[in-house]
DNA sequence: ACAACAATACGGTCCAGACGGTATAGTTCA
DNA sequence: TGAACTATACCGTCTGGACCGTATTGTTGT
């Protein structure tokens, strides 16, 4: 699917980004095409030559942030392999792979809410691509060696901190977010009960 | 708190209940000011009546529904204190409390969900009054006699199904979900500490 | 008891502005 | 030469909200 060349910045991916600052900075509201033109240093008709649409606009969010998404996932993957060099007790690898990637960059997981707002306000369909990923990662994690409800319960989790930082409703800060983050990596960690 | 009168179901409600309606049935997209009114067999002009302009009426959605939920969660906690008689071994009560009260009732969910995102879209400031709740909720759930972060892990968890049931990110379903329901009850029902 | 008045609860109309999208004509660069 | 834009003008639609009217139900002064 993707037929990005690679490397530098395009005009495409900016307008991208902008369009992601925009919703983060003023709300969902304020994301128009005017807007994210101005913000983009595009003329209005360039960014309609890469988006012919609005949803054309939003769809691109979604696509490109939930495959940076993943791709983080994969690469903390692959670290985690590094640690356990041969396929010994491996079990809750990709567990801790995602509550880690979901902790770690506030950033990343900032953007992909906004695309995620952007796509539920226009057309809910828009979220499709990111669906049909979750539904992956969801069969990854019940087939990751540990108890399918424990598994579950901690993605739960990851994603309840995700809801809590994208609507700002108290999410945990500093020591105690550490403390969480801590506990479900343990639980992730030995597959047996507390 | 409430200074309503009581008793019958006033046009002020019924308006608030239509526009999460319309919000579930046809997306936050499609919340305008005359749909709402047409939905609920009013005027528009009656509907400015009751809230003078549209943030008002979302502001009205926000603080109905925070505090619905906040009534189902106090009885939630009653209903724990029966099972409970003495004040012996009931730690958890509130954490227990406020899992029942997330998973069971997703109509529920479901209305504060709509008021949640008409807010986000409108003006995310609106979302105060449920953000003053949900910290009075963390406190509580801090002070539950649980170890800190397991506490705040199972609300977050609690938290995420709401998350993948309100975008529809592979929610847990039937079986799979009564699992991690049963599960997070039993963290939550024997609080020992080491 | 009755007029005068006010508050409540709407119905109906209208409009300025914003927004998505189209169209068109010109420009820069590989 | 064509892809990737810039610049600008324009249109149809929708929406929030202002404005005005009106019926019903108290309330108050006398």
């Amino acid at each position: 699917m993707s037929d990005m060349k690679s490397g530098m910045t395009t005009t495409r991916e900016r307008l991208l980004e902008t369009a992601c600052q925009i919703v983060r900075a003023e709300g969902v509201g304020r994301l128009t095409l005017d807007a994210v033109a101005r913000a983009s240093g595009v003329s209005k008709g360039g960014l309609l030559y890469h988006f012919p649409s609005k949803k054309d606009l939003i769809a691109g969010m979604v696509h490109y942030l939930t495959e940076r998404f993943n791709d983080g996932l994969e690469r903390e993957l692959r670290k985690e392999s590094e640690d356990y060099p041969a396929g010994s007790s491996a079990n809750g690898r990709f567990v801790r792979s995602y509550i880690r990637s979901t902790f770690a960059d506030a950033e990343q997981m900032g953007e992909i809410s906004a695309a995620l707002l952007a796509a539920v306000v226009t057309d809910p369909q828009l979220l499709n691509p990111l669906r049909e990923r979750q539904r992956e990662w969801q069969r990854r994690i019940d087939d990751d060696g540990l108890a399918p409800a424990l598994a579950t319960v901690l993605r739960l989790a990851a994603d309840g901190l995700w809801f809590a930082d994208l609507f700002d409703l108290a999410p945990p800060k500093g020591e105690q977010r550490a403390r969480v983050l801590a506990l479900l990596e343990r639980w992730a960690g030995g597959g047996q009960k507390p």
